[in-house]
DNA sequence: ATCTTTTCTGCGGGATCCCGCAAGGTCTCG
DNA sequence: CGAGACCTTGCGGGATCCCGCAGAAAAGAT
């Protein structure tokens, strides 16, 4: 059994490393990688390897490594090891997940003991390790109470690349005004939207943008999101322009 | 002499320490904070120490926390120890930092040696020490080809955190057209314009929201630039509608 | 199958945005 | 002082956005 770590932090790859050898005394190599790039063509090339890593690398980060992994080998395991537990990167991740794939997700501020259990559950045992925090989370962000669905995510990310409404119609096969309800919904889900009850023009906020902001603040989107996000937007233009 | 370390991450902070030991034998202690609040606190007690600083922590980023540091003495030298190189960062720092102030910013990335030779230059020598790669984006960011001035990054928070042409017109003091002569000004400077000449809806962008998206991806903004802006925002809310 | 609930869709209109045009301002430079 | 460069401001209009209203279609529920 081999481990691939994939980290971009020298400090915290060697911390990694010594912690994968001190959990998995039976493991007969460790191999590293500082980007997803190089992870995948690791990955690739020595067959049957647990993987831990990061989130949030560049070029090319966990998510997207991940994601070609896993659709080279399904039956990876992986555990994500990451700063922070961002909306953004629980849902990115749940969404690449395979059925029936065993993974884990713990936080760099987790202690030395509950990183090492983790990788003992994970590529002995075969069991998902999820943070307390991340669970927390996914359960916030799918339990749809003060979460969101699908299609508001989806309408959310249209309107942070910069779309109009026509072309979010286009892109969802969906009419103008289905487009316009939707973001209505995700105004006041987002606690954006003002009722013309409510007197004063106090806030003199441009809603549409107003959504954008308070979804960066509260972390349903950040950098990598976007990108990913923009490299879908590319391809779609793409096959729009010579089909 | 004392320096103060503040880093979230504890690896990261106990490398640090033995840097700034090796580094710096002649200083007689070392002080660790791990976030913006501690590290004020410490360094309000203990007069007269150096700092070195993690931007990007929670709560109280690096940022404000070098703000109020120098606000209290302004001839702290401080250095910078960053993972990025963001334009945000770069432009958030060097908006704080005092006339005449010794400072640092170096990266993460950069050698052991290159962080011990920062760490004598600054502390022992008073002399400041960029990062090649994060003075590139200063000069970037400064020198105005191809750079934003004060007045465009101003009008890009403003649209960023979703303020209407009015609102920001009344924020900033000027009219409403001047305010969409600057939006236009911002959207040829990001590359965001659709000369009416060239044809095809092909873009579909909402400009103003699409400044916003590229602007995130160019790392003009980011995360905790933003929530810098809606603190501030904030506070002129508050003064507005009780003056 | 019928009724309810939800979603999709068109219509219409008020508010906002984007921007060309032109009439002032300020500042510099020759 | 006048010429030129730049910023500001008002006006006007076409495009877009935001959304209430109401009918049609789809998905469940009894």
């Amino acid at each position: 059994m081999k481990v691939l770590i994939i980290e971009d932090d020298p400090l915290h790859r060697s911390y990694l490393n010594e912690a994968v050898r001190a959990a998995l005394p039976e493991c007969d190599g460790v191999l590293e990688a500082e980007n997803g790039n190089a992870g995948e063509k690791l990955a690739r090339d020595c067959k049957s390897a647990h993987v831990v890593m990061d989130l949030q690398m560049s070029p090319r980060n966990g998510i997207e490594a991940a994601r070609t992994i896993w659709k080279e080998r399904p039956e990876t395991r992986i555990l994500f090891w990451s700063n922070y537990s961002d909306e953004a990167y629980v849902r990115g991740v749940s969404r690449i997940v395979p059925v029936g794939a065993v993974y884990g997700y713990v936080l760099k501020s987790a202690s030395d003991d509950r990183l090492k259990l983790a990788l003992r559950s994970i590529f002995i045992e075969s069991q998902c390790v999820i943070d307390r925090e991340v669970r927390g989370m996914q359960q916030k962000s799918l339990g749809n109470m003060n979460g969101f669905t699908e299609a508001e995510y989806e309408i959310l990310i249209d309107i942070a690349l910069g779309l109009t409404d026509r072309a979010i119609a286009q892109r969802r096969n969906l009419s103008v005004r289905s487009v316009q309800n939707r973001l209505q919904q995700l105004y006041v889900k987002l606690g954006v939207y003002q009722p013309p009850g409510g007197q004063g023009d106090d806030g003199g906020f441009n809603l549409r943008a107003r959504a954008v902001a308070v979804a960066l603040l509260r972390k349903l989107l950040n950098h990598s999101a976007l990108e990913r996000a923009e490299a879908d937007l590319a391809v779609w233009l793409a096959r729009q322009t010579s089909p």
